[in-house]
DNA sequence: CTCGGCCGTGCAAGCGCTTGCGTGAACGCC
DNA sequence: GGCGTTCACGCAAGCGCTTGCACGGCCGAG
C-alpha cells in the first residue's frame, strides 16, 4: 500500500459540514435526507473522489453483496457464456461477482473456495460440483446458498434437461448405421470423475442404441493432456470395436480431438463422423462444419443467478428463476455421415 | 446473509483460552508464540472451522493483498492463458486476484474499475488499456501501481516485442506474391479504437510491403458482430484491391472470419490465404492447419505480475520481472499459399 | 397557543480484526 | 542473589463504516 492515503467518509462529512452518519445515509439512500444536504454531500463526494471502502462497509453492515462463481475451467468458452448470463442478472441486483478459475485442479478449487469463505460471499455458484461436494459443506453449514449447475436434472425438479440433444444426436448416428462410438471427455486421466451429466449422457446413448437394436461399443476416453488424444485415438482405431463416430465431450475437447483426427489423416465425415458437445464459435466455421449438441449457457447462467437471488431474499425475476431451461438440441451440419 | 453467524477470532481465542491478539499473531505468523500455545490455537481454529474475515483484516491492517485484473474480453482464450500466468506468480506471493471481464464494453469496464477502487486493490493489471486511460487516473493518483500490457513496446523499455512475428508473416505473404491484404480486427464498429499494438502491426506490414516493393492495399476491417464478417468480406472481394490474404486480428476474430470464408465458398489456401494472430488451440486442428503468429501469453502474464510485485515492494523474481518477453513468431502451417 | 408527531440530523457503540505498548515470568550474568 | 534482557502474551485503541437511538425544530390538530 505504500503511502496511499484514501479519502474516508469522515473527510467527506467534514467537507460537507455534516455528520458522518448523514453521509452514510445518502450513500445508502436509506433515511430521509434534505435535498440540499444531499446535494452538498454528493458534491463533496465527487470533488474529493471519494470511494467508500468495501471492507469497512461490509464489516459494519455484515453484508458483502458478492457472490462467488467457481468455474471448473475458464479456458472453456461455454463457461464464459455462462458467466455473462450470471453476471448480468446479479449486477442488476447490485451484487458483484468474484470469478475464479478452477483450472481443473482440485487443489486450486479448494484454495479458491476457502478464499470465498474468507471473503464472506453471500452466495456461491459452482459448476461440475461433483468434484468438490466435500468442499461445499462449509458453505451449507454457514447458511450460504450454493447453486450448483451440475445437479440440475429433470428428475430433481431442477430446470435443466440435457438429454434431448444427446438422444437426438445418437439416434441420428445409429440410424446412419454407426455401431461403435467413442466419447472423448476432458478429465484428468489420473483421477477420472464421472459427473452426473456424463452419466446422464451415457444413459441417453444407451437408450438410443437400444432403440436401434445396436450392440456396439461405447468407448469413454478421458483426456487430460491434449497430446494424449492422437495416441488414444490410434489405439482405439486399431482395436476391436473401432469407433466410426467420435464425440467430443465439450468445447475444450473438440480442438484436440480434431487435431488427432487430422494427425491420423482421417477424412471427416468419410472416415469418421464427428459430433461435439457445445456449439463453440469454431464449430460452424470448421471444415466441414461440425454437427453439435448445442446448449444455451447464457440462459443457464441467468437462471442459476436468479435462483440464487431468490434464495438470498431478493425478489428477483421469479419467472427466470423458476423457468425450465430450454433443452439442448442436436444440430446436424456436415461432420456426420454413413460410416 | 440471513441468520449466518460466523465464527470470529474472539471465539477461537476463548476456546483456546488466550487473548485475541495472540490468535491474530499465530494467524499472521508474526510475533513469537510458544509452540504449545500455537498448537492449542490451531486446534481450536480447525475445530471451530474458523475463517478469518477478509474485510476485518484488511480494514485493520490497511492491506488487502489483492490485485485486480481487467481483461478486455474473457471470451478470448489468450486472455485465459495470460491470466493463469499472472495468477500463478501472484499467488506464490500471497496475493489473490480479482478477475473481471470487460466484455469489450467501456461502461462495464468503468464499473469494474470503480469496484476495484472500492475493493482497495493494491495493484492493477490491465490489457488494452488504450480504451481507458482516463479511467486509470484515479489509481495512479492513489498511488496504486498499474501494470498495462498495452504499453509494452520495445522503444519504451518494456519487455514486449510483438513485431518480429508480424514482420515474418507479411514478408512471407508478400514474397508469395500477395499484393492486397485485409486485416480483420475485433472492435466495436461504432467506436473503433486503434491500439498501439495494432499500430505497431500496421507498421510492420508497411515495412514488409516496402521491402518487397509492393504497393497493394492494406484493408483494416473492424468487426464488432460476427455476422458482419461475411458481408464485409464479400464487399471487399467485389471491390478494387480485392485482398488475396486475410488476417484475423486475434483469437476471437478467427472463427468468424473462417466462417465468412466458408460462407462465401472460398477454398483455403487456393482462393485466399489466411493468417491468424494468436495460436488458438483450434488453429492447428483446422483444415487446413492455420498459419499463425504465435505469442506466449502465459509468460506475459507472469512478467506483468512480477513487475507488479516489484513495484509493490515484494522482492519477486527479479529475473522474471526484468526479462524481455520472448518475441512472437510466425508459424507457417498450410493456410498460406501463392495467390 | 399547546402539544404530539414526524422529519432531518447528530451521537456513539460497535463490526472483527491488527498492533504498539506494557508487563510478568523465566533466564543469564557477574 | 540482584538485575537487566528477552520472551510470550495481554491490553486497548483504533481501521472506516453502519445503525439504533436521541433530540431539536417544524408542522398541523385540538
Amino acid at each position: 500500500m505504500a503511502e496511499t492515503h484514501h479519502v474516508t467518509l469522515a473527510d467527506v462529512a467534514r467537507a460537507a459540514g455534516v455528520n458522518p452518519s448523514t453521509v452514510s445515509r445518502v450513500l445508502n439512500g436509506r433515511a430521509p435526507v434534505r435535498p440540499d444536504t444531499r446535494a452538498r454531500i454528493e458534491a463533496a463526494t465527487r470533488r474529493l473522489r471519494y470511494h467508500p471502502s468495501r471492507s469497512a462497509r461490509s464489516l459494519a453492515s455484515a453484508r458483502t453483496w458478492t457472490v462467488g462463481v467457481l468455474l471448473p475451467d475458464l479456458a472453456n468458452l461455454m463457461h464464459t457464456e455462462f458467466l455473462r448470463g450470471a453476471q448480468r442478472t446479479l449486477q442488476a441486483r447490485n451484487f458483484s461477482l468474484f470469478i475464479c478459475d478452477g483450472q481443473l485442479d482440485p487443489a486450486v478449487q479448494e484454495a479458491e473456495l476457502t478464499r470465498f469463505l474468507e471473503l464472506r460471499v453471500e452466495g456461491l455458484i459452482v459448476t461440475r460440483s461433483f468434484t468438490l461436494t466435500g468442499l461445499l459443506e462449509p458453505f451449507v453449514e454457514a447458511g450460504i446458498p450454493v447453486e450448483p449447475a451440475e445437479l440440475f436434472e429433470p428428475d430433481e425438479g431442477g430446470p435443466r434437461d440435457r438429454r434431448a440433444g444427446s438422444l437426438a444426436a445418437f439416434r441420428h448416428l445409429y440410424a446412419l448405421g454407426h455401431r461403435d462410438v467413442a466419447v472423448f471427455v476432458h478429465e484428468r486421466a489420473d483421477a477420472p470423475v464421472r459427473s452426473r451429466e456424463m452419466r446422464s449422457r451415457l444413459e441417453s446413448i444407451a437408450r438410443a442404441r437400444d432403440e436401434h437394436g445396436v450392440r456396439g461399443a461405447v468407448h469413454v476416453v478421458p483426456i487430460g493432456d491434449p497430446a494424449d488424444c492422437a495416441p488414444r485415438l490410434r489405439a482405439l482405431l486399431a482395436g476391436d470395436d473401432a469407433p466410426t463416430a467420435l464425440i467430443a465431450g465439450n468445447d475444450w475437447m473438440t480442438a484436440p480431438l480434431l487435431g488427432a483426427v487430422q494427425e491420423l489423416g482421417l477424412a471427416i465425415p468419410e472416415d469418421v463422423s464427428i459430433v461435439a458437445y457445445g456449439d463453440s464459435r469454431w464449430a460452424a466455421a470448421y471444415r466441414p462444419p461440425l454437427s453439435v449438441i448445442r446448449y444455451d449457457y447464457h440462459e443457464e447462467g441467468e437462471t442459476l443467478a436468479s435462483r440464487l437471488l431468490v434464495r438470498l431474499g431478493e425478489a428477483a425475476d421469479a419467472a427466470a428463476s423458476a423457468r425450465g431451461l430450454v433443452p439442448d438440441e442436436f444440430l446436424e451440419r456436415g461432420s456426420t455421415a454413413v460410416p
